[in-house]
DNA sequence: ACTATATTTCGCGAGATGACGAAATGAAGA
DNA sequence: TCTTCATTTCGTCATCTCGCGAAATATAGT
């Protein structure tokens, strides 16, 4: 049998109740981001991130794109969907968290993604601009 | 330090991932209803129910109010979250087990209260029609 | 005061969740 | 083919969730 929409709705706000999860799909807003840079933003470890990568798939919120040794994460394009994921980013718009979170990322879309992989953020962004220094994702 | 907003709406996400909880928000925007009305409907235990109750109350979903014995809970006025429950709900619009819910409340509404918390609904039912048979709470 | 009873709180057990590190997988480049 | 390495899967552990019944709480009526 099918599943009904009263648990498809209960997976989805499920899916978002968990900070990890929230972070990745607002910061998602922005474009499609390699699973390496979630990583990245979200300070977790790696099996972590990618059980809740995988939560989201199951979910259908968001949908994946393997090229080469990376994983691409993308937005499911899903309208209903998309439309209750706005609904529910509303509130958080504002938010700190939120904000520090979209302005990493925007700093790692300019780092090679193989140099992110493999160095780490800070070793990596250390060869393009070796004089500043790197605020964590983690607001206090 | 005040609750931030990622983490005020991971809460409502999580306080609507479950699908009694769901069902409970969903049958409300009907009209308040009194917790033993709720508890019939869900067909789970009196103490169970009140912890589902707890939690939608804790995370600003509805209100409660008391009336003699009886509490009476309504969803929030606050106009953001309702905003955010409607477009949540609306994937639920045409679902067998919320449909089955609205119905059955409506039936409970004609019911004076007092009978149906003492009694159940069969008994109470069988008190104002005693020919008519009741179908459960829960899709099959 | 005493009883009846609607609801909440408490204590507990079974199962889910989320974190991690280690090991497995799979694709790219040498 | 052999190595490298991004990602996933697996095993484990601590904690949270959600169900229940029993006991506590609080209110209405006698």
């Amino acid at each position: 049998m099918k599943i009904s929409k009263l648990d498809r709705t209960v997976a989805l706000a499920r899916a978002l109740g968990h900070p990890a999860r929230l972070r990745t799909i607002a910061v998602l807003r922005s474009g499609e981001l390699c699973v390496c840079q979630i990583t990245e933003m979200l300070g977790l470890a790696s099996s972590t991130v990618s059980a809740h990568l995988k939560e989201l798939r199951q979910t259908g919120l968001t949908t994946e794109r393997k090229q080469g040794r990376w994983v691409y994460v993308t937005l499911t394009d899903d309208q209903p969907v998309r439309a209750w994921i706005d609904s529910t980013l509303a509130a958080v718009a504002d938010d700190l968290q939120v904000a520090a979170d979209a302005a990493l990322v925007e700093e790692l879309r300019c780092l090679p993604v193989e140099e992110l992989c493999r160095l780490g953020f800070d070793e990596a962004r250390a060869r393009r601009a070796p004089d500043t220094s790197h605020k964590g994702a983690t607001v206090t």
